[in-house]
DNA sequence: TATTGTTATACTCTATAACTATA
DNA sequence: TATAGTTATAGAGTATAACAATA
């Protein structure tokens, strides 16, 4: 729990009764390492999460509309237009009228973001396994399911 | 792999199958409903999650330095500094000298201080248990389990 | 009127380099 | 030389308001 030799100044025994209750803390600070490491495989590939994670979506999900697309990932629409500029300009994803309505984008990966995605995802399942090698797969199911279960939770 | 076409803008039934395997997503999805949450119900108290989690770390680890304070959050010592800076000026906690070493500080809550802490905190659990109510406890304990050992798996 | 995508903008959080004063 | 705290700064990520085109 603590990190014993290491500063001149007092060992620090951090005493964290009170965070034990706090929830937050514990996410944002396992979020951060997960990020950190998901930073450093997408490197390569040239993609950040929110881009990495709108790639995703789109090959699985072919014809999203941008504001499908924005409250799948979490973001408001302003903030997913810069990302998907970037996806389109590397020519990962192509931006279709919708049929339908005039005003929306039907939003399709191309062949050369097929291929991204099969590289991309197969070294972030790499790198997960690793990173999650301590927690067996039933543990792993459960904390799954719990962090839906938070996020569906969604009390504004 | 793919989906069925559906619906030509609409609903939007998303495809995770992919998602099902990169936890950072599902992380960092219902991580934003818990700071949503947080941000709400610090407000009346004005704070933040980041003054709260230094006020909380200060007043359960009193004499803490600035550097293990930053350790504990998991952020930069720099940007600690106007955190602290903005505690300090509330006169919620002080920057006294460390005896041992007269480069550090010693930080600890004034009184005014130790009293948002029991109201802050005390908000904080009331709605952290509303939001975690279709959790038991049991799998709570193995989310926080399995959040910390992500944590301290720290690749880097 | 309402919605889709867009622009502009501002605010928070984060990371790095370089400085000072101590060690 | 290394460490504690600081300053300055730049980069992400996020949120809101307002607009044109379309519904």
């Amino acid at each position: 729990m603590t990190n014993p030799e290491k500063s001149p100044v007092p060992p620090a025994v951090i005493d964290d009764s009170t965070l034990r209750l706090f929830i937050g803390y514990h996410m944002k600070r396992a979020f951060n390492v997960v990020q950190a490491d998901l930073t450093q495989t997408l490197k390569p590939f040239d993609l950040r999460m929110l881009t990495y994670t709108a790639l995703v979506l789109v090959v699985d999900n072919p014809g999203l509309s941008q504001s499908q697309l924005a409250d799948a990932m979490g973001i408001e629409r302003p903030n997913l237009v810069v990302i998907l500029d970037e996806l389109e300009h590397r020519e990962l994803i192509v931006r279709d009228r919708a049929p339908t309505d005039r005003r929306a984008y039907a939003l399709k990966a191309t062949l050369a973001g097929r291929r991204l995605y099969d590289k991309a995802v197969a070294a972030v399942i790499t790198h997960e396994n690793r990173l999650l090698a301590s927690i067996d797969d039933a543990t792993r199911s459960i904390l799954i399911k719990a962090l839906s279960e938070v996020r569906e939770h969604q009390t504004t």
